[in-house]
RNA sequence: GGCGCCGUGGCGGAGAGGCUACGCAGCGGAUUGCAAAUCCGUGUACUCCAGUUCGAAUCUGGACGGCGCCUCCA
C-alpha cells in the first residue's frame, strides 16, 4: 500500500509516486528572518520533519529543503528602523531559527539555501523569463506577466480574469505594469538598499523568484513535493508555479498545505490589538513557548491533530497536551532517554502478542495515509496502556514508533514529568535524596504527620513528592 | 464580494454510509497510611433543514456559523 499524499492543486489523495524512483525532493519556504520567531512558524519544520522521518522510514532517500529569505522590504525597512545592518538582522534571526529547530528535534532538513546565496541564479533565471517573453521591463524593475500563463490560479482556485478585473477597479496601472495581476521578479534600487548588479539596474529579487531559483538548483526543475502554510497558496505558491512552468519545468508534482496555529478560535496577526501589549505578545514569540511549555510539548501539540486542520494554541489546551504527553512519557520510562532508533523494517519484524501488533499496524496505516499524525498518536496511548501493564515488547514498540516520527527524544522527559531524584545528580537532587530518606524512615515508624508536613512543606517549595512501589520520587511542579 | 477550508460528547481532536478513535476533565471502583501515578468501569457526540438509502454524523442540496487567503506599495 502506497503512501498517500493529499495534493492541493488536485484536491485529492494521491499516492505519491517520486519523480526518481526511491527518492523524494521536498522544498518547504523557510521564513523572512527580520524578527522573532512565533508560535506558526514551528509548525511547517515540526509538521514536515514527522512526514520526512516517515518517508524515510518507508525507505526513501529525502531531500528536504527549507530556505532563509534574507533580503525582503521588511529586512530592509527594520533595518533602517533600528539602524542594524540588515546583514546583522538575518544572522541574528536565522540563528534564532536555527536554535529552535534544534531544540524542536527538527533532523531532516539537508538543505538550508539563502536567498543571498543565489543572487546571481536569480538574474539569471528571471533573463530566461525576459527571453521568452514572459517576464517585461517596467520602470522600477522587472515584471511576470501572468496573462501569458496557461492555468494560472490553477492552485488556489482563482480566475485570473476577475482578479484584474476586481483589481483594476482600483485605479490605474503603475509603473508601466501590464496587469495589476503581474508581479515583481527584480526591484530596482532605491536610495539606502542593499543592492546586487543585474541588466536591469541594480537591484534586488521578488519574493516569489526565490524559491523558484532555489528550489531549481537544490531539486531540480520538477519535484516530489512542495510544502508551505495555508496562508501562502496565494499568492506565493501559485506565482512559484507559473515562474516554474514558464521556466520549463513541470515544477512541484505535490502540493502540501498545513493550516495555522490559532489562539483560541482564530489566527492572531501582527496588527492584532492585544499584540500591543508585550505579556500577550510574549506567549506567541516560537523561543518563550518552547521555553516555557518545552520543546517535547510543543512538538506533540503540533502534530496531535491532522496538519489539514488548525491546532489552537491557547493555554487551556497546552496544559491537557502536557499531561497527556506525560502519561506517554511515563509509559516509556526510562528507554525515553536511551538513544538509538529502530529502523520500520525492523519494527515491523518484531514479534508481538496480538493487541500491540494491532496498534503498529494502525500506527503506520495512518502515517501512510496522509501522514495522519493524530490517528498515529492515539494508537501510541493503546500501547502505553500495554505498557503500564507490563508488557515489554509494547513498551519499546511504543518508544520505537513514537521516535519515526521525532517524539520520545533523550531528554523529552523532563518537559512533562520533572527531574527525579535519580535524574538529577546535582546538589539539589542530593538534598532530596536525604529528605526523602529522612521521610522514608518516618513512613516505616508510620509517623504520617512528620512524612506529610515533609511533603505538604516541599510542595509550598514547589517540589512534588510522589510514593511508589520502590521508593519516593519527586519533581518540580 | 471572490476562492478555499471547516462545523464531532464539558474541552481538545481522529474517523467515517451500519462496527469502542484517542486524550484532557468528571464520576464509580481497585491499589495506597493519605495523596500522586497506575489499572478497571463509566458518556443517547456528530450545527440546522430537506433529499438519496433498508440504514447518514458520514453522500447530495440548502440555511446558519467559524476560519484562512484575495498580488508591488503592506
Amino acid at each position: 500500500m502506497p503512501i498517500q499524499v493529499y495534493n492541493t492543486l488536485t484536491r485529492q489523495k494521491q499516492p505519491l509516486t517520486p519523480v526518481q524512483a526511491g527518492q523524494v525532493g521536498m522544498y518547504l519556504c523557510g521564513p523572512t528572518v527580520y524578527d522573532d520567531c512565533h508560535i506558526g512558524h514551528l509548525m511547517g519544520p515540526v509538521l514536515y520533519d514527522a512526514v520526512a522521518r516517515w518517508l524515510r522510514a518507508r525507505g526513501l532517500a529525502v531531500r528536504f529543503v527549507n530556505n532563509i529569505t534574507d533580503i525582503d522590504d521588511k529586512i530592509i525597512a527594520r533595518a533602517q528602523a533600528s539602524g542594524e545592518s540588515w546583514q546583522d538582522i538575518t544572522a541574528h534571526y536565522t540563528a534564532q531559527y536555527f536554535d529552535l529547530l534544534r531544540r524542536l528535534h527538527v533532523v531532516t532538513i539537508t538543505d538550508h539555501p539563502r536567498c543571498t546565496g543565489h543572487v546571481p541564479q536569480m538574474v539569471d533565471y528571471i533573463a530566461d523569463l525576459v527571453r521568452s517573453g514572459r517576464a517585461y521591463v517596467a520602470e522600477d524593475g522587472v515584471y511576470y506577466e501572468v496573462s501569458q500563463q496557461p492555468g494560472y490560479g490553477k492552485l488556489s482556485g482563482r480566475r485570473l480574469d476577475e482578479m484584474v478585473a476586481d483589481a483594476e477597479k482600483e485605479g490605474k496601472l503603475a509603473h508601466g505594469l501590464r496587469s495589476r495581476a503581474d508581479f515583481a521578479l527584480w526591484k530596482r534600487v532605491k536610495p539606502g538598499e542593499p543592492s546586487w548588479p543585474s541588466p536591469w539596474g541594480d537591484g534586488r529579487p521578488g519574493w516569489h523568484i526565490e524559491c523558484s531559483v532555489m528550489s531549481l538548483h537544490t531539486l531540480g526543475a520538477t519535484f516530489d513535493i512542495h510544502a508551505g502554510g495555508e496562508e501562502l497558496k496565494f499568492p506565493h505558491h501559485e506565482n512559484e508555479i507559473a515562474q516554474g512552468e514558464a521556466h520549463g519545468g513541470g515544477y512541484a508534482q505535490v502540493w502540501m498545505h498545513n493550516n495555522l496555529v490559532q489562539f483560541e478560535g482564530a489566527k492572531v496577526s501582527k496588527s492584532d490589538p492585544r499584540m500591543r501589549d508585550p505579556a500577550f505578545r510574549r506567549q506567541f514569540q516560537a523561543l518563550a513557548v518552547v521555553e516555557g511549555h518545552g520543546a517535547a510539548v510543543v512538538r506533540f501539540l503540533l502534530l496531535n491533530g491532522h496538519y489539514r486542520r488548525p491546532v489552537d494554541f491557547a493555554p487551556s489546551n497546552i496544559g491537557a497536551i502536557r499531561t497527556a504527553l506525560g502519561r506517554l512519557h511515563r509509559a516509556v520510562g526510562d528507554l525515553l532517554d536511551a538513544p538509538g532508533d529502530a529502523a520500520l523494517d525492523e519494527i515491523l519484524a518484531r514479534q508481538l502478542p496480538a493487541e500491540g501488533a494491532r496498534h503498529r499496524e494502525r500506527f503506520v496505516a495512518a502515517m501512510d495515509d496522509d501522514f495522519n499524525t493524530g490517528a498515529a498518536i492515539a494508537e501510541l496511548f493503546g500501547l502505553a496502556a500495554l505498557a503500564a501493564k507490563g508488557g515489554t515488547a509494547e513498551r519499546l514498540l511504543l518508544r520505537d514508533l513514537g521516535r519515526l516520527i521525532g517524539l520520545f527524544q533523550p531528554g523529552d522527559g523532563k518537559d512533562t514529568v520533572a527531574p527525579t531524584a535519580a535524574a538529577d545528580d546535582g546538589t539539589l537532587g542530593k538534598v532530596m535524596a536525604l529528605v526523602l530518606e529522612l521521610r522514608q524512615k518516618a513512613r516505616a515508624d508510620r509517623d504520617f504527620a512528620t512524612s506529610d508536613l515533609i511533603r505538604d512543606r516541599l510542595k509550598e517549595a514547589g517540589i512534588a513528592v510522589k510514593d511508589a512501589k520502590d521508593g519516593a520520587t519527586w519533581e518540580r511542579a
